[in-house]
DNA sequence: CAAATAAAAGATAAAAAAGTCTTTTTATAT
DNA sequence: ATATAAAAAGACTTTTTTATCTTTTATTTG
């Protein structure tokens, strides 16, 4: 469903939002290590979102990447229409050339509401909440919750 | 989700259900004309669903494509697992390394109960069930069922 | 200001998926 | 039997995705 981009990006955003702040920035190698993702490829997907001003970055000595308060806004909806294009979840399933209400697939009945209960939460749901519930979930003992 | 392979195949798989029999087979050629799928792209996944025992063929003149009594009993998961394989939709939808009910993910509960409802419905859809709701649901005036 | 550091940019490479072409095999009809 | 038609097999090409490497630019700190 989601690339391999797109799943990493949502991964270090996380990651991002758990480990950095605005005056402890984190670097791309670090992510890229603490979560097995081959570092200049997350380096890539990093640059993308930091252009689509998803997340923040510094460059020189003691710079990295953080999540300003704005960023902290944006959605998990943000960072798959950027990585990914949110298109691909419009098409049908089984890859009927038409497929609506009155010539539905053999799984629209079941796909679309799926579907449309995904969208409504990938749009609804922040990034700080995403982080918060991620952490609390995962008992992350060094969490840290700075940001701003 | 699925690959561009993995929905020529249903597709091509319910073409052949309903336009083809035991007494009168239809070539790879045609199914890719009608359904515009590259034809010798389609011919080498329609050989995968031959080997697998999926679909039937005959070669030489007036051979192509049929689906025997067998074949129509196959299920979409069975052509979905030769094709593309069924591990994928085991995987987290975000792509974290742990998801499970202790440590789910955001969608997780979204997905899990949607991922278990298709396939369970994939295995108990077989290619005549769903090609009869096909033909149903698309007003095939062309129809012609007459397997075996 | 100079040195160091980290992201940005861009070029390149490898792997996988999608698509094409050619030759071989086999069943059928004449 | 032979010619023919169609799938099977396999080699090859293109495109997309994933991954790597190098150079440039910006920022911070001494």
């Amino acid at each position: 469903m989601l690339s391999k981009s797109g799943k990493y990006a949502i991964r270090a955003v996380l990651y991002i939002s758990n480990h950095s702040n605005k005056n402890n920035k984190i670097g791309s190698k670090e992510i890229a290590n603490k979560l097995h993702i081959p570092a200049p490829f997350l380096a890539k997907i990093l640059q993308e979102l930091t252009k689509k001003e998803i997340i923040s970055s510094v460059k020189g000595p003691h710079g990295g990447f953080y999540l300003s308060q704005k960023n902290n806004n944006k959605t998990l909806f943000d960072i798959i229409d950027c990585i990914d294009g949110i298109q691909k979840f419009e098409n049908c399933f089984l890859g009927q050339e038409e497929c609506n209400e009155n010539k539905p697939c053999v799984i629209h009945h079941l796909y679309v509401p799926f579907k449309n209960k995904l969208l409504s939460k990938l749009k609804t749901k922040t990034i700080v909440e995403m982080a918060i519930e991620y952490s609390k979930n995962n008992n992350f003992f060094d969490f840290v919750k700075l940001n701003e």
